[in-house]
DNA sequence: ACCTGAACACCGTTCAAGT
DNA sequence: ACCTGAACACCGTTCAAGT
């Protein structure tokens, strides 16, 4: 639809004079999918757009990842990586029952910095990839394993059960909360400021 | 990828004899992309296979439709009005608290049983389609205004402040509750069924 | 007024061929 | 081993033409 673009084909190169065949393509499909993902979101995040950001032929994707799906999974595995760092600097700070608060900001924070890759990490296609994609799972499970430390750190009393009903409710109001503000359904009524809000619901008082 | 399809083209109409040209066809197409929602899912849901189901040319939908975002937000439409009929049914019932947390089991339980729906009601496109989308707008203001009125019963004393921040309180746990479990992220932690699991979140002990 | 047929610019995937 | 070129079966959208 009027897509004004470069017409430059794979075969120029374009301005990065690099030449692949050096093992290097897969992390530069990589990078390309992360840039159309924060610049156009899950929708326009095209197979052979990717390609052609990388400088190559669409058909060249198919000899580092089975599909798209799978170059997508990879890019989800990236986030989770991040995204477990952010929660744990967002607790390192603080103790007990603020480092639990403070990571709840973080996780809405960094959903509100990188709405569409959080979408992509928290998307039923990434979950279904979750048993094929070993590198996704262990990067989910890791941010998985830090909110059950986080909660046992709270209640060190309490039994299995009741940390995992604890863990699952602080989970679904931060995820819950990310996903109202990430869909716009917060909006129009005076919410702008997305930080501001999840310590509000977060931290405030009852 | 080898999806077996019926070689009758539009022409025939198939089984069904009725001839548009007298307006139901905008229902037959809501009618179609419900029922290839509920098959396929939101990736699936294509026009052209819509209009196929339907058994009208791909160009006919957009005598009815601007494009097939506004098609998808009829659907979204829609199902809201069945989904406020639905909490508003849950919370009939009992009084105050318990009316209060039947709805919130209400909430997961739809999102449970209409996955597909559920993810477009709430989906960034349909909230951008809010702005331009009066019926969108009013069946999506309807569940809000709900979940309002069930918080100033909880609390009759509140000022407004609190009322709004514990109703999003509210709205992110169950929310996030049917997110986490339609993209599957609360799978594998043997956690089958959904109702009951909601009723431990929502309404089991500290 | 309502629908069709054909066209346009895209997709994801496959595969023989080149280096 | 890694990439290209061409093909296939799809998309959404537009528009002149038919009834």
């Amino acid at each position: 639809m009027g897509v004004r673009r470069e017409v430059t084909g794979p075969r120029t190169g374009g301005r990065r004079g690099a030449t692949y065949h050096h093992g290097n393509l897969r992390e530069a499909l990589l990078d390309a999918a992360e840039r159309a993902l924060a610049r156009e979101g899950t929708e326009g995040l095209a197979l052979r757009a990717i390609a052609r950001a990388a400088g190559v032929t669409h058909a060249a994707v198919y000899h580092h990842f089975a599909d798209r799906e799978a170059l997508l999974r990879a890019v989800a595995a990236r986030g989770f990586e991040r995204f477990a760092a952010a929660l744990g600097a967002a607790a390192g700070g603080a103790p007990g029952e603020q480092a639990f608060q403070e990571m709840g900001v973080a996780y809405v924070r960094f959903a509100a910095e990188h709405p569409a890759l959080f979408r992509l990490m928290f998307g039923a296609e990434a979950a279904r990839g979750r048993g094929a994609d070993a590198g996704l799972r262990e990067a989910s499970d890791a941010a998985y394993s830090a909110l059950i430390q986080g909660v046992r750190r709270l209640l060190p009393t309490a039994d299995e059960a009741t940390v995992r009903r604890h863990a699952i409710r602080a989970w679904s109001l931060v995820h819950g909360l990310s996903a109202l503000l990430l869909d716009g359904q917060l909006a129009g009524r005076r919410l702008a400021d997305h930080e501001a809000l999840a310590r509000e619901i977060l931290t405030g008082p009852g």
